[in-house]
DNA sequence: TTCCGACAGTGGGGTCGCAAT
DNA sequence: ATTGCGACCCCACTATCGGAA
């Protein structure tokens, strides 16, 4: 089951949301046959058990409880937050157990639970939320890898405001009377994230693929560092076809020979414009690179001259 | 008739393994 | 030994189409 993005509830629907915090991590679905062993399945279904040992005993930790359970796995930093860029090494080793193994011990994952489906050869499915949670929370799985972060009823602007101090990632609201639907991204879940918005100069762009052809596929973004030009990534997504084709007509005035970033990105097919336009992208973070993570579009600045976002 | 959900298609940053160089 | 590429991860977003409302 697949959150929607949306916006908060209206304050009178407030009570018939659960306001649970997003964990930036990897998905998965943990198979338990009650046995002791457990699978780890990723969003498309490959099997990740073999990457993450620490979590086999979550199987024993349930106490021989056949379950499906549903949660999102995560690397914390040090101030305990969840670091995707952490647990990305962590990710593709399902299939070198002896790697994973060391990793593990370097730096281990840690298991967020929020949904039970399945619990002692019984279907919570077409349970309510609420009842699942309840259950979920009866089995009161805690420990040094895994954990069930509250669930709260009602207050999801308090929550959400708290998730943006803390710097985490956001929220998932869920209707307390819903039930769950496998594999279906659903109204009954909200995902809300916490974005951030850059004043970003254009520098050049790249042509696009396929029925894109010609238009522009993505546009090379700098900031100002001093008097020099640094390249912050590109953002490919956010704009409808006519505001493409408005910007292609904009970069071709304003074309130029050579690349006006102070180090050249290693873009192939580049062309390069006279940095004067300013757009307003959005993002989530920063990579470690420096670059910005989930670019999209938002609006052009024609209100703003490139001097004006030093 | 209108609206909505699902899908395809475009784009982003990143890691790893493996084949090609 | 190094490099390039595809397969996965995390995604944001637009356009389209058919069926539900």
């Amino acid at each position: 089951m697949l959150a929607t993005p949306g916006v908060l509830p209206a304050v009178e629907a407030e009570h018939l949301w659960a306001a649970e915090s997003k964990a930036d991590g990897q998905r998965s679905i943990l198979y338990l046959p009650g046995d002791g062993t457990l699978v780890l399945r990723s969003r498309s279904e490959a099997d990740i058990t073999p990457a993450y040992p620490e979590l086999h005993l979550l199987a024993e930790a349930l106490g021989g409880r056949p379950a499906v359970l549903d949660g999102e796995i995560v690397a914390l930093d040090d101030q305990g937050r969840p670091d995707f860029e952490r647990l990305q090494p962590r990710m593709a080793l399902a299939g070198s157990p002896a790697k994973a193994a060391r990793l593990a011990r370097d730096m281990p994952a840690h298991l967020v639970l929020f949904d039970v489906m399945f619990l002692n050869g019984r279907s919570l499915l077409a349970t309510p939320y609420a009842e699942r949670r309840a259950e979920l929370e009866r089995l009161d799985l805690r420990g040094p890898n895994w954990s069930t972060p509250a669930a709260i009823v009602g207050h999801s602007a308090q929550a959400l405001a708290a998730t943006r101090e803390h710097h985490l990632e956001g929220l998932v609201l869920k209707r307390l009377n819903s039930v769950y639907t496998p594999g279906v991204r659903s109204k009954a879940w909200i995902k809300i994230r916490n974005v951030q918005t850059v004043d970003a100069i254009i520098g050049g762009w790249v042509p696009g693929r396929g029925r894109l052809a010609g238009l522009p596929g993505a546009l090379l973004l700098g900031e100002r560092h001093g008097g020099a030009l640094h390249f912050i990534g590109s953002v490919g997504t956010g704009w409808s076809e006519r505001e493409r084709v408005t910007l292609a007509e904009l970069l071709s005035m304003a074309a130029i020979g050579n690349c006006p970033f102070d180090e050249e990105p290693a873009i192939e097919g580049a062309r390069w414009v006279l940095p004067r336009l300013v757009s307003e992208v959005r993002y989530v973070t920063r990579t470690r690179a420096g670059l910005l993570r989930h670019p999209s579009w938002h609006r052009l600045r024609p209100d703003l001259a490139p001097e004006d976002v030093e």
